[in-house]
RNA sequence: GCCGCCAUAGCUCAGCUGGUAGAGCACCUGAUUUGUAAUCAGGGGGUCGGGGGUUCGAGUCCCUCUGGCGGCACCA
């Protein structure tokens, strides 16, 4: 009996009844089936060892691809599994998936794990792989599953086949070495051998069991796993270039800002990092005044009435600084600044012709982040939001939604950032309102976004409690995600707090409110730039954007004058008149990013000149002082002066 | 908040099995006056995160607190 297989460049080939996709791939060509690590066969993916029994659409899965990568990783992930209940008995398994560039495992211990154990537990893996177990597919029925798992006190095994499966619904185990198995949905490598050197593993943390903060914490241990060791190799590099951005050591060295333990999650300014807050909120106040905003400021504190009534007392209060004062009042700081600007929008009366009112604030915010969740400038507990609320009908939410997206699709690439995204956070599960509302609400921005060009990724499920959310992903310059803005849609606080307007027919209606924030917090958004440039500010940010730097002593004069001259041109200006060479200053001034250096000598202060030298560059660019203003005075324009 | 790891000079780090602290950079002083990625010499600087314990003796071992790091959970 032969069947047909079909191979994906159309063409149709007879084999035997029960043929196996290495076979296939081996008679195709020996470098191809040892690249293999699955088929496809008609759309699923298959064990290579798995026999085909009828005419069928086929495809080879490499090693080198992303869906071969995956199953390589899921491999690794078994075989950790397997070192670890070896080496340490009475440790059960429970999950292990594959992550974006490797694969973790989660395991249920009464010892902890040390990272001290990993190169005991690599070496076990590589024992596994260079004995080249057989990996074997047996279907079982569920029962029966249940009840072996349950015989091996795998307990937690047994409680996800009991809850995933279905009764009655075949379920495959894989399984290498004398006894070792794991319910898995597959495919799998034939054999431990093939999944080769390109594994390490990376850092152990705790991870509860189904991601449930009430349930038992088991011990995660995660790895990285790739199709050969240059891979790895390649992967471990770029972690270290990563590291190298990481946002808290530039701070540091750069002299950006601090932090101390008296203030966990609180930020210390230093000048420099101050002057980069400032150029940025400089920017941004041009663009939003440019696009129709008004600006304000809230109270910083406000009575504990105030935030009762807004809602966030019930539902935030453990995240809220909250302080009592000698007599007896209960104050909090602002954790948000839609309660505050709701009370602007409510002094006096508004008419249907103040709306849309665009009411934005730079608004210092207080939460109580969990401690372990502090991290640099990203997650901190005082922050400034570039926030906004924007009061308008209905029938306006479609428009300034779409005006806000193109606003903040400008900003981030003013800044450098591209727009890998938009998502759409639909409905989570908790919710308020109808089915109604949200069928509505999700509408409204699909059709705003749409009609700025923007076709949505869905987040379903994330969503506010009270309404959907449009969220920015951009992309940083060494292909990092991060969420950066966003335009939530509210029709519950103006409820709450009794907005209104007199429309058209000198009734009263309830606003809608938009909360929109582009950068979302200030310093958050410097430690995404900070990253994004590894410290390497363009001109328009640099907190010094030139040093004049001399080459003797007798140049300093000149230099002084030609750096106060710089400075009458808006420009940011250090003098290194140091007792150094030249050398030393053009080094430790490189290094430092410092965009550019005005090297002066004796010749440049006799004919009122400068010699430039751009960061990344040892060229030389030898003009008068006037030019140099005029030059390095419209480098420096921010990017809506150009 | 939970789990694991870590804490030595301003920074980066060394200090083996317990025997009273060291390097490089930075800083200060002096010499040098220098032409585009580190001039030389000298000097100051640490109650080894805090507290407790074991020991004749603790940076080193144990307990505890604080903080940092990596995850998990959380993120209006």
């Amino acid at each position: 009996m032969s069947i047909d297989i079909k191979f994906p460049d159309g063409a149709v080939r007879q084999f035997d009844k029960g043929v196996t996709g290495l076979a296939i791939a081996e008679g195709i060509s020996k470098g191809l089936a040892k690249k293999a690590v699955a088929v496809k066969v008609n759309g699923a993916e298959w064990d290579l060892t798995r026999p085909i029994e009828e005419d069928a659409a086929f495809e080879i899965i490499t090693r080198d691809t992303p869906a071969g990568l995956d199953i390589l990783r899921h491999d690794a992930a078994h075989v950790l599994a397997q070192a670890v209940q070896e080496l340490f008995p009475g440790t059960q398994v429970t999950f292990g998936p594959v992550t974006e560039d490797g694969f973790y495992y989660d395991f249920a211990r009464d010892e902890p794990f040390s990272t001290g154990d990993f190169e005991k537990i690599e070496k076990r893996m590589r024992e596994i792989v260079d004995a080249d177990l057989p990996i074997i597919r047996q279907v079982w029925n569920k029962e029966d599953a249940i009840a072996h798992f349950k015989s091996i006190g795998e307990i937690y095994k047994a409680e996800t086949i009991d809850e995933v499966i279905k009764p009655g619904e075949p379920i495959t185990i894989y399984s290498h070495g004398d006894k070792w198995g794991d319910l898995c949905r597959g495919p799998h490598l034939p054999s431990t051998g093939r999944l080769g050197k390109g594994f390490k593993l990376m850092k152990l943390a705790g991870a509860y069991w189904r991601g449930d903060q009430k349930n038992q914490q088991l011990q995660r241990i995660y790895g990285t796993a790739w199709s050969d060791e240059k891979q790895l190799a390649e992967y471990l590099q770029r972690v270290e270039e990563a590291e190298k951005r990481d946002h808290r050591k530039l701070g540091r060295a750069m002299d950006l800002f601090h932090m101390q333990e008296e203030g966990r999650g609180m930020v210390f300014w230093h000048e420099k990092g101050l002057t980069l807050w400032r150029t940025i909120e400089a920017y941004v106040r041009r663009r939003l005044d440019a696009a129709g905003y008004v600006e304000v400021r809230t109270p910083q504190v406000l009575d504990r009435v105030f935030w009762e009534k807004s809602g966030h007392w019930d539902k935030y209060r453990p995240n809220m600084f909250v302080c009592e004062t000698v007599e007896g009042e209960e104050l909090s700081l602002k954790p948000m600044n839609c309660p505050g600007h709701v009370q602007i929008f409510k002094f006096g009366q508004k008419s249907y012709r103040d709306l849309p009112l665009r009411m934005a604030e730079f608004g210092a915010c207080h939460r109580y982040e969990p401690s372990g969740s502090l991290h640099g400038l990203m997650r901190v507990r005082a922050f400034t939001q570039d926030d906004a609320h924007i009061f308008c009908r209905e029938d306006q939410i479609e428009s300034e939604t779409t005006a806000f997206i193109k606003l903040a699709k400008s900003i981030h690439s003013d800044f450098g950032l591209t727009t890998d995204h938009i998502a759409l956070a639909t409905r989570p599960e908790v919710r308020a309102g109808s089915d109604e509302f949200w069928d509505k609400a999700e509408a409204q921005m699909l059709a705003a976004a749409r009609a700025a060009g923007v076709e949505p990724v869905i987040a379903e499920g994330d969503g506010a409690f009270y309404a959907p959310k449009l969220d920015f992903v951009i992309k940083d310059a060494i292909g990092r995600m991060w969420t950066c803005g966003t335009i939530q849609l509210d029709y519950v606080l103006p409820d709450r707090l009794d907005a209104e307007y007199v429309g058209e027919d000198g009734q009263k209606h309830r606003p809608v409110m938009l909360h929109r924030a582009i950068l979302g917090s200030l310093e958050r958004f410097i430690g995404i730039l900070i990253e994004n440039c590894a410290g390497a500010f363009p001109m328009w940010l640099a907190p010094v954007q030139v040093v004049v730097a001399t080459i003797t002593s007798d140049a300093e004069a000149y230099a002084h004058e030609a750096a106060a001259e710089l400075r009458k041109a808006g420009l940011r200006v250090h003098v290194d008149a140091a007792n150094e060479k030249i050398n030393y200053k053009v080094r430790e001034h490189s290094l430092a990013k410092i965009p550019v250096i005005a090297v002066v000598g004796r010749n440049e202060a006799a004919d009122r000149k400068l010699a430039l030298r751009r960061l990344g560059g040892d060229a030389q660019q030898v003009v008068t002082l006037e030019e140099a203003k005029a030059l390095l005075a419209s480098e420096a324009l921010a990017p809506d002066q150009r």
